[in-house]
DNA sequence: TAGGACATGTAACCTGTTACATGATTTA
DNA sequence: TAAATCATGTAACAGGTTACATGTCCTA
């Protein structure tokens, strides 16, 4: 449902082929909403379908070709009609609090090597998404650098400040699920020491 | 994918008509693993033909029948196995991050009416995650109740332990959500009053 | 001339959502 | 006898994942 949307972010700010969408794709837009080329490809045909992008064919070398997509009024359109939209929240489905909620049907071991990859994984998107912010901050993520160029000059900061607001969001998301994390095996010192009688 | 073993986690207290479980279900895992019954009958049937619950067909009157539903050997080691797997983080696929990054191409009120959107949501959520806090404290919850009253008296400590921490976990993140949607209204304080343009 | 980047997909499958559909039993 | 609750699903569709599939162009 986002996916398309996610897409127009990206081609308001100027044509792309899918290739090259897809690529700007993952070191973006890609941060904040995954998708696979296998998903955006398909995904173009049908926005060009329903009249929400265009494409342009260009030669390239003798018997190729690509296709560079452009959003059209339409396109527009759904987009800013979609930012006035509320959300629909999806409902809790969350796979590492569910196995939390039942860590006392394992061994001592295991609850801990959970609680341990748990930690891992959200550092690992942590240090990815600070890495990002340095990119915002320096204009560097060149998705960025072309849509400050088409802003006018008045509107940079906006879209600067909002661009920081949404991985700040996740990066603050992040470290609470680490110290969830860390919180867990101190739990487990506890719960072991306690009780010797926890080992299966 | 979690569906199957967060019904497991049930049925492994004791036995439950699909009917039943899916109430139980709704105020139990249901907080942290939503599914509607439409999902959870079908994946009763597809676990017994899979051999991880078996069902026992009681006459119910004169006409009706029901399934109740209990673990086999093999459905208790997929979820004692399942235990030790190392979980499949999914990629970030955060719908209101996604629109936080882009707030700046629409108008100041949706802007303002989504943040305030994102903190009524997750005050929502706090409000029932803390709730259930209270059932497990006063043991409450029948389905806890159950689990209780078949745990050794040792074990039952790390048993409410456990679901308090996950409970905790959603909690923390719900109030992590409603203090960047703050933040969010904040800056769009200073962007608005430094900047008298932004209007469309 | 070989390898890497460019370029674009299809197919099968799984998970989840929404809407629809039906009927029996119990209780007020 | 009507309403609430018990009881169990199906069907169609949307969205996402994984694996597979194919070929061109540029550059060292």
């Amino acid at each position: 449902m986002s996916l398309r949307f996610a897409l127009l972010a990206l081609l308001r700010v100027g044509p792309l082929s899918g290739y090259d969408l897809q690529k700007q794709f993952s070191e973006s837009v890609g941060h904040v909403w995954h998708a696979p080329d296998s998903q955006i490809y398909p995904e173009l045909r049908k926005m060009e379908a329903e009249g929400l992008v265009a494409a342009e064919e260009q030669p390239r070398g003798e018997r190729a070709t690509r296709r560079v997509y452009h959003v059209t009024d339409a396109g527009d359109r759904a987009f800013t009609d979609w930012m006035r939209t509320p959300l629909a929240y999806s409902r809790v489905r969350d796979p590492a609090h569910l196995r939390a909620a039942y860590l006392e049907t394992t061994t001592p071991a295991a609850a801990r090597a959970f609680l341990s990859a748990h930690i891992a994984q959200w550092q690992g998107e942590i240090a990815r998404w600070e890495a990002e912010l340095s990119r915002i901050d320096a204009v560097e993520n060149p998705m960025l650098a072309r849509r400050i160029a088409v802003t006018a000059p008045q509107d940079r900061d906006r879209t600067i400040a909002f661009k920081r607001f949404a991985y700040e969001g996740l990066v603050e998301r992040a470290r609470g699920e680490v110290s969830w994390g860390r919180r867990g095996l101190h739990l487990m010192d506890t719960l072991v020491a306690d009780d010797g009688s926890w080992a299966r």
